[in-house]
DNA sequence: ATCAAGATTACCT
DNA sequence: GGTAATCTTGATA
């Protein structure tokens, strides 16, 4: 009956974590008695600032980045482009810097509440249903995630995940990740193959 | 104190 | 397919 995710699936590492996490389901309950906000996870990318330039964590630890090197099982929310807010996974043992972007979800339950918050209406058509959570930015703001969540720890209550089916390798795409201008030649987004909830397909 | 860049999105042609 | 919007963060002085 309690199948959440512990601690030993997410201090793994980054990309074995990211492959895995296709499929998870994302729960968000903000309090005992309120409804559980829940959606499955069909893309994803991975950052790992050892080696990757894009990274946050590349250039050494902030403030901002501090929580990626912790280990796994925190979330690390960003804010960007004077509007956005993204969400991140981390991963590995600590002082690893390496996280999972949540780039694309398939909604399960709490459609009216994501409809309410990204379009301020609770009726949406198949099209908007399709565009709640297909992009990092878009599950923020449907999931009202913004740095007051950053440093949630994933063990516990609030927001956690459950586990699901191991996605065949077969049905996963590994490409190259998007919007970024550095190490872009690395594969290292995951999404699953022919979902209407990825975010963009590859080339 | 000032500056440039940014793990995006929505809207336009 | 192109780009404006918008402001925090981290670096430099």
């Amino acid at each position: 009956m309690n199948n959440k995710l512990k601690k030993d699936f997410y201090t793994r590492n980054v990309l074995a974590v990211a492959k895995d996490l296709l499929g998870k389901i994302f729960v968000y309950q903000e309090s005992e008695n309120s409804e559980k906000l829940m959606a499955r996870i069909v893309e994803v990318e991975a950052y790992d600032g050892n080696i990757d330039e894009a990274a946050h964590t590349f250039i050494g630890k902030t403030e901002r980045n501090k929580i990626m090197f912790e280990e796994g099982g925190f979330l690390y929310v960003y804010f960007t482009y004077g509007k956005h807010f993204c969400a991140n996974i981390v991963t590995g043992v600590k002082d690893h810097g390496t996280a999972i972007l949540l780039r694309g979800m398939e909604p399960i339950s709490g459609i009216n509440k994501y409809a309410f918050n990204r379009f301020a209406k609770r009726e949406i058509t198949e099209k908007e249903k399709i565009n709640l959570l297909n992009g990092p930015a878009k599950i923020c703001q449907a999931f009202n995630l913004d740095r007051k969540f950053n440093g949630t720890n994933l063990i516990a209550n609030k927001i956690y995940l459950l586990n699901s089916d191991k996605i065949p390798g077969d049905k996963i795409v590994q490409t190259t990740r998007i919007g970024i201008k550095k190490s872009v030649e690395l594969p290292w987004r995951f999404y699953i193959k022919d979902n209407k909830y990825v975010s963009k397909l590859a080339k």
